[in-house]
DNA sequence: TCAGATCAACCGCCAC
DNA sequence: GTGGCGGTTGATCTGA
């Protein structure tokens, strides 16, 4: 009947180890994943593609259409009160 | 015989649309974790974990992993403050 | 009375110049400070002064300062994991 | 002749503080600038511009316009190919 | 020239 | 509903 680390209770103790246990495994596959991705840019990169215009492609695809207008259009409404279009 | 579409070749149009969609799957998989993730902190919180802290525990332990590595990188910076890197 | 370039209204227009104005004198100050910084870097190495090391060096400096405050935060992370928060 | 201190030598420690010293302060001056640019921006929010499309315009407005055009036709190249225009 | 690191901007959640 | 905050992303700069 140690009292040593009874600060939490042993029960919530280990819920609290297995917590963090499964948010690191999660966070490993996350981690895997982006590296995966990284090499899709490299090997599109590797074949002539620009990365830069690549992921702006990719975030527009992802993009409601809709929002994605309306956004434009305050751009070039700005830009055209300054002359720059 | 139709020349629509041709700017960047067939080739090139298919590579890019795969490329795309590997990169869709994979992001795809990637918020799939993070929404498991976040399931595991609101898990967490049901049984009276504060996320926030378990947040700050988490970093935590992961940075102590990196603390080694560290120590390593102040032991060539004081190595490097005697001109001997 | 040209309605030409009424789309924001002459004084939104006027104001959004005035702020690009603004934002663009403050950004060049800001790019001749981080040539001004580049220089003493460039002056140090010309000393025989390590870039690399000189950058982490000052980073620490930086930190030092904030270690104070760091450890508070580790304070107030120990009462929560304790639920006195 | 105390031999403390003396890894670097006497002069080549004092320079190295006047350089950290130097960057410091250039730093803090950018910090400050830095905070006068974010006021700019909510100065022109609470007029009811929009800061995320202020912030592209300014970088428009800082950009070479061939290039800017250029990275638009690549980008519309893409998207076409997608058949996302 | 390119990969890697550093840093500022954006975007969600959370608390108020 | 709003403001602050943590996390993520994107860009810039350094060093190989």
């Amino acid at each position: 009947m140690a009292e040593e680390e009874e600060v939490l209770g042993n029960n919530a103790q280990g819920r609290l180890r297995s917590f963090i246990d499964r948010i690191e495994r999660l966070d490993d596959d996350r981690k895997a994943i982006m590296e995966d991705i990284k090499e899709v840019f490299a090997e599109a990169k590797g074949e002539g593609f620009c990365p830069k215009t690549l992921r702006k492609t990719f975030k527009i695809s992802q993009m409601d259409k809709a929002k994605r207008q309306e956004e434009e259009a305050v751009l070039a409404l700005y830009l055209s009160a300054l002359g720059l279009d």
